[in-house]
DNA sequence: GCGGATCAC
DNA sequence: TATGGTGATCCGC
């Protein structure tokens, strides 16, 4: 299975800190000119040693061993078994490819660098300043002021200041957002009134019937969509056109801030696309899965995928290898989906680490109903 | 079925 | 000093 070989994983060298990576040490829109290595470092340095590093750790190790199981399983497979599964894909990837949908023209919005954006709005004197809002503990959102210094969403506070010693910080205030976010869906709602929001600054928006009646572009509504937006909100946002949902978060991160990009409805732009388009990029693809399948079978991009398809077949159940050929093909999304309504709440608050045998005994009972 | 892992925001 | 909260889904046991 030489095809199949991963890329030697150089860990546990000289330079430790290389080989830590956390959600939050990726590339992101507004980190081109950071010096990457520096700030891996400042984080390594900083959590080295701490219950969170530990678990990390832990958690890799975990990670690693599911790669050595995928790997002996697929050292296993026979040229009978392979040759077996390349029929598998190939039928699949007929089958998807089949119910390929180019009528749809899908719009992804996502409001820049949200919370930080209202709160300058709100306070000007922030404007222009490094800001992060969250807390020591967590950032939420970074300014691109403060991103230019490798600080980012879902990194600790203290870390941020370590990068940046000028941060800003602001609590944050979702009554504000909150206000902000229905403004942008009142705008959102004039181009599709099904639209749907994911979170209170994205929002997918099936706009084939407006370009069809007011006889536009795709490119057209995503120009006026968020002129709209920066008009009502004083904010600014950047959005994607696609023949599908999938492919249009991808194409809304492409020119943030601030901007847009139309991939047309047309296979060969799609496939072009998705021929060097990483599997990261790729929504529900996360930093497991990106190196479970780049350690075993070796795949980086999306077409990779297809070349692959056999052994997806082989390895992954078939829910999974459906949506990793999907992706292969660039299909993610056409339909609008049905209203669904929430399967659960809940509410939970983390306290410090403590052994402390009286003081867990009493949060239990605070909990208890008995 | 349930709990753990993964993912997204 | 210090690494979140909420909701969903999938998978293996």
């Amino acid at each position: 299975m030489s095809s199949a070989a991963g890329t030697p994983s150089d860990c546990g060298g000289h330079r430790p800190w290389q080989s830590y990576h956390t959600a939050y040490t990726n590339a992101k829109a507004g980190m081109e000119g950071v010096d990457r290595e520096k700030v891996q470092k400042v984080i390594y340095e900083m959590s080295k040693g701490s219950k969170y590093f530990e678990n990390e750790q832990k958690k890799e190790a975990i990670t690693k061993l599911k790669i050595e199981h995928l790997r002996a399983q697929c050292a296993k497979l026979t040229d009978n078994d392979i040759s077996h599964f390349q029929k598998v894909a190939e039928k699949k990837i007929l089958e998807l490819e089949a119910s390929r949908d180019l009528s749809k023209i899908w719009l992804h919005t996502d409001m820049d660098a949200f919370y930080a954006a209202v709160e300058t709005l709100e306070n000007p004197s922030l404007k222009g300043k490094p800001l992060a809002v969250g807390s020591m503990s967590m950032i939420a959102t970074a300014s691109y002021e403060a991103r230019k210094f490798g600080v980012r969403a879902a990194m600790p506070g203290f870390i941020g200041c370590k990068l940046c010693p000028d941060l800003v910080f602001v609590r944050p205030n979702f009554g504000r957002y909150t206000h902000y976010s229905g403004l942008a869906r009142k705008v959102f709602q004039r181009y599709d009134p099904n639209f749907f929001a994911t979170s209170l600054d994205e929002a997918y928006l099936d706009i084939t019937e407006v370009c069809s009646e007011r006889g536009i572009t795709g490119e057209e509504v995503a120009s006026e969509l968020r002129d709209a937006v920066h008009q009502e909100t004083g904010l600014t946002c950047s959005a994607g056109v696609a023949p599908n949902r999938m492919i249009a978060k991808v194409c809304s991160d492409i020119n943030k801030p601030n901007g847009q990009f139309i991939l047309p409805n047309d296979r060969d732009a799609v496939t072009t696309f998705v021929s060097t388009l990483p599997i990261r990029k790729i929504g529900g693809i996360g930093k497991v899965t990106e190196q479970m399948l780049h350690q075993v079978l070796g795949i980086s991009t999306c077409q990779e995928m297809l070349q692959k398809g056999a052994f997806l077949c082989a390895l992954f159940s078939e829910g999974s290898t459906d949506f990793f050929l999907s992706v292969g093909l660039g299909l993610g999304g056409t339909e609008t989906p049905e209203h669904r309504l929430r399967k659960s709440m809940s509410c939970e608050r983390t306290f410090s680490a403590t052994n402390d045998s009286h003081l867990l005994f009493e949060k239990l009972g605070k909990h208890s109903y008995s």
